[in-house]
RNA sequence: GCCGCUGUAGCUCAGCCCGGUAGAGCGCUGGCCUCGUAAGCCAGUGGUCGCGGGUCCGAACCCCGCCGGCGGCUCCA
């Protein structure tokens, strides 16, 4: 089974029709039929809930003709096939108002029982890549009770993993003539009050009172980076200014909105602030826009699973027609001439001013927000920014709000999932695994190591006393790319056996050409294993 | 935050319906095997059954509250 489901959607919508007739019939009163990305669901308008055996026991009165009288929420039509195998997946309640109460069944539904058992198959192996089972599997990282829902703990492997994210995101802002600054994590609630969180987000702020001051942890880095701006007078030559920062927030989310890394209470942002004149705008987003691409390129997300959308100004917003029509077209314009398709959306625009936003398509067919590039006029008014311009007189800058990857904590899990675990070598934290086939051979297995070491790349030693399958199975079920297996034959011709991922392995290969080929493959960073597909050739 | 479901060893789970104070596999520890390619064999270790209260002679099991997790609603990086 691919991993698109879309080929079901039409035979899945109509299951989920006739499963609504068939509740229908039973004296339940269905509203709602749709699709959701990997099965069917029905709202049964109900004041009590259903449970998992009569939403069970239902299937059976499915019948495979007729018509019911239900909202469809489906872009595809139902397909003129009949299903003839259902499956009840999830039931769960919600209230489109205080008043009502729909419980939603979920279900899918195929025309044999083999598809319907491929596909049950296909979603168990589905939820072993689910980030949170990776991370616990991978050493990556925790979350406890005692801490806090939505604040999760790095361990050493899951940290190795955000820092070559942030090093390469360094290089990448300096590339663009950002300069890192690093801001506190806490303020005065004035500067809250300035900047308008204090009324716009105090719900989700962190406040308390300690001595006589009211303080706020910051739950974005724009006005610390505002005041860095403000804290000397700036001239046109310097513009645009660019700081950028791994600025830790905290958003106060209610927590049934909790999932995982892809929404914690806490997170950090590959954040960045620049400050420039308005006629600086569309080459400025030219920059960012081709930087993003390229970023987002690396990771193996290509221009084709890449959705760029443009949101113009909303109803209710701030600033002068003339900024917003500059505002917007630099955006367009920067698109255009990058020759970049786009889809407009329009008034979704912040109030403070028009933004892209960056989709991306995972592996697994399921769509991303990432990166985001926002324009915004509010925040200088606000803060009274300045610059003295050619003519001497004072203006005001205009600022972009901009983040590449949007969080670490959330690009991680999107790539762990993406990758199913199996991250390409620049990120494994282990990176190269030494096993000597017996014990006699530790002393060229420590060698071989140390050759791996002195190129910087994290390798490890594995001469438990376990058998060879057993240490290379261990091996494939952390995600080690490269495994370097070391026997006899090896230590006396100074080669190596590797072992790269999907079973594929190369026999003596020597020790230097092993070495310097998955150097490179690092230091290229990457996205497939290059250094085996050139040792094979 | 609201609604539903759920919580047993480090992990995955059985036991709960029909109350008599816990069991498997993996892991971990030790031993055997000195081994050439995706789980070798044997033994041992491991749990205030999420927390608190109630019912009962007796609670993992029944009831209530709280906390965490999951699925939705809403929201978002």
């Amino acid at each position: 089974m691919g991993m698109s489901n879309n080929s079901y959607r039409p035979l899945w919508l109509k299951g989920g029709l006739l499963y609504a007739k068939a509740l229908k019939e039973s004296g339940y009163s269905p509203v709602e039929v749709g699709l959701g990305e990997r099965d069917f669901y029905v709202d049964v308008e109900s004041e009590t809930s259903i449970t998992m055996s009569e939403a069970e026991k239902l299937i059976e009165k499915v019948r495979p003709e007729g018509n019911v009288d239900v909202r469809v929420n489906a872009e595809v039509s139902p397909s003129t096939e009949v299903p003839s195998h259902f499956k009840i997946l999830n039931i769960s309640v919600h209230h489109p108002d205080p008043n009502r109460q729909l419980v939603r069944i979920r279900g899918v539904a195929f025309s044999s029982e083999e598809q319907l058992k491929d596909y049950l198959s296909w979603l168990e192996k589905v939820s072993e890549i689910d980030h949170r089972i990776l991370g616990e599997k991978l050493d990556l990282f925790s979350f406890h009770e005692e801490s806090g829902p939505g604040l999760v703990l790095y361990h050493p492997k899951g940290q190795i993993i955000r820092n070559e994210l942030m090093n390469f995101m360094r290089e990448v802002n300096s590339s663009m003539g950002y300069n890192e600054v690093y801001t506190t994590h806490v303020y005065r609630s004035e500067l809250w009050k300035i900047s308008g969180h204090y009324d716009l987000y105090k719900d989700k702020m962190l406040i308390f009172n300690h001595e006589d001051d009211e303080l706020g942890i910051k739950p974005m880095n724009c006005p610390a980076h505002i005041l860095i701006y403000k804290s000397k007078s700036r001239s046109y030559k310097e513009l645009p200014i660019k700081f950028s920062e791994f600025g830790h927030v905290y958003r106060w989310e209610n927590k049934g909105e909790l999932y995982g890394l892809l929404r914690v209470r806490g997170f950090v942002q590959d954040d960045g602030h620049v400050f420039l004149m308005e006629d600086q705008l569309e080459q400025e987003v030219k920059l960012l826009v081709s930087k993003t691409l390229d970023v987002l390129s690396m990771f193996g997300f290509s221009k084709d699973n890449v959705k760029i959308y443009l949101s113009t100004r909303p109803d209710e917003s701030i600033g002068t027609d003339e900024q917003w029509e500059k505002a917007t077209s630099s955006l367009e314009n920067a698109l255009k001439s990058l020759k970049q398709p786009y889809e407009v959306k329009e008034k979704d625009g912040a109030f403070y001013g028009p933004k892209l936003d960056f989709e991306i398509k995972d592996s697994l067919g399921r769509s991303w927000q990432l990166s985001t590039i926002q324009v915004d006029f509010n925040l200088p008014e606000r803060f009274k920014l300045e610059y003295v311009d050619r003519d001497g007189e004072k203006r005001r800058p205009v600022m972009v709000h901009r983040a590449i990857f949007g969080s670490i904590d959330r690009f991680l899990a999107i790539l762990l999932e993406n990758f199913r675990g199996k991250m390409p070598t620049w990120l494994s934290p282990v990176q190269v695994r030494v096993i000597p086939i017996i014990s006699e051979i530790q002393d060229y297995a420590m060698k071989v190591m140390q050759e791996f070491l002195k190129q910087g790349i994290r390798v490890d030693l594995d001469d438990s006393s376990e058998t060879l399958s057993k240490r290379i199975k261990g091996s494939y079920d952390e995600g080690v790319p490269y495994i370097v297996i070391v026997g006899k034959r090896e230590a006396s011709e100074s080669k190596v056996t590797l072992r790269g991922r999907n079973n594929v392995e190369i026999r003596g290969i020597p020790l230097e050409s092993a070495v310097s080929e998955i150097k490179g493959e690092i230091s290229r960073r990457d996205v497939n294993q290059t250094a085996l597909e050139r040792l094979r050739s």
